[in-house]
DNA sequence: CGATGCATGTAAGCTGTTACATGATTGC
DNA sequence: GCAATCATGTAACAGCTTACATGCATCG
């Protein structure tokens, strides 16, 4: 049979089994929920039945794991889950994908004229200010991955602190640009 | 009565009417599909019945407008939908909504390992081609708004090709620095 | 006179969320 | 012994998409 593309949490919980194998579903919400990237909130009510239909595929195993008289289930991917993972993971160089970022702030930016002149500046430098947070947030996570280690993990984190950068260096620009005029 | 949040699809639409009254509801449309990013595919079935919405809660004027013979009806912001912009407007500040920004391609590095060697270099050689294609749809968008005309669009479009150069300049090191290990 | 564009709308489905529900284990 | 954490799961709902359906206007 031929193996369907994954919607993007389950490609990200996919590779996150493929990485931490054997583990559980409960520690994949972990992960999502430790990243500074708010997006995935990995709710049990997405995971659990996420889970359960790539095991109904033949992409994950799940084994009862009683050690600790815990219920509990440990799962390990598939030779078919990998091919999966794999293909998924290509779909990365579609154009639609590419250019499918979102980003609440950059959208609201087209509208700032709605704002009286003291809005706009209060609003643009509380804006800097939790950006700059933010920023430390991505730049501490990155500090607790070795590069040697999971070079994987590493470069995606400096992706995350790149382009917070960029998204701080543009706000900043246009909060100085709108405050005198 | 309180004005309630609005969501980012409704932000971004009684915005774009504030911002073309009067207009239609395909005009809005035709805006989000130009756009350089392609998260709003801002279907038929959002865009209409989120007008209808509205209008129901007061925040559009909706008139029938038959000029041209055309089923058509032009649409203008309220006070209240005034008012439901500005509220979501600021709703920017939030840090969970400053770091709800996805980027499917930075989700797909975490899991490169997976690829052989050969398949790694390949797809992220095909990668950084897209993305600077990418770039020179942002910076066409660019050219095509006026600084003096629509400030507001234009630190947005400019927010577009900041963001995006820096994600190029990421993949771009992640290609060179995977290329020889 | 036929294709393309303008213009509005509905129905079904996908993918995620929140909130709820349950229960065992560990640490203070 | 009680709170926090580990661990799994369901039900209802939210918000968007795709695909379908309709019809007039404009241009070549």
């Amino acid at each position: 049979m031929a193996i369907r593309t994954l919607s993007e949490l389950e490609g990200v919980c996919l590779g996150l089994v493929n990485k931490h194998q054997p583990c559980t579903a409960y520690l994949l919400r972990q992960e999502l929920k430790a990243a500074p990237s708010s997006h995935w909130q990995a709710s049990a009510g997405s995971v659990y039945p996420l889970l359960a239909r790539l095991q109904d595929e033949g992409m994950v195993l799940s084994t009862a794991d009683r050690a600790d008289g815990r219920k509990r289930r440990a799962l390990r991917i598939t030779p078919r889950g990998r091919a999966a993972l794999k293909k998924w993971l290509v779909t990365g160089v579609d154009p639609d994908l590419i250019s499918s970022v979102t980003d609440p702030i950059r959208s609201r930016t087209f509208f700032l004229g709605v704002l009286s002149d003291a809005g706009r500046v209060s609003y643009l430098n509380d804006l800097v200010i939790e950006m700059e947070r933010f920023l430390g947030k991505t730049r501490n996570y990155l500090n607790t991955i070795s590069r040697t280690d999971d070079i994987d993990a590493y470069f995606g984190a400096l992706g995350a602190v790149r382009i917070t950068e960029a998204r701080l260096e543009w706000l900043q620009e246009v909060r100085n640009e709108l405050s005198h005029c």
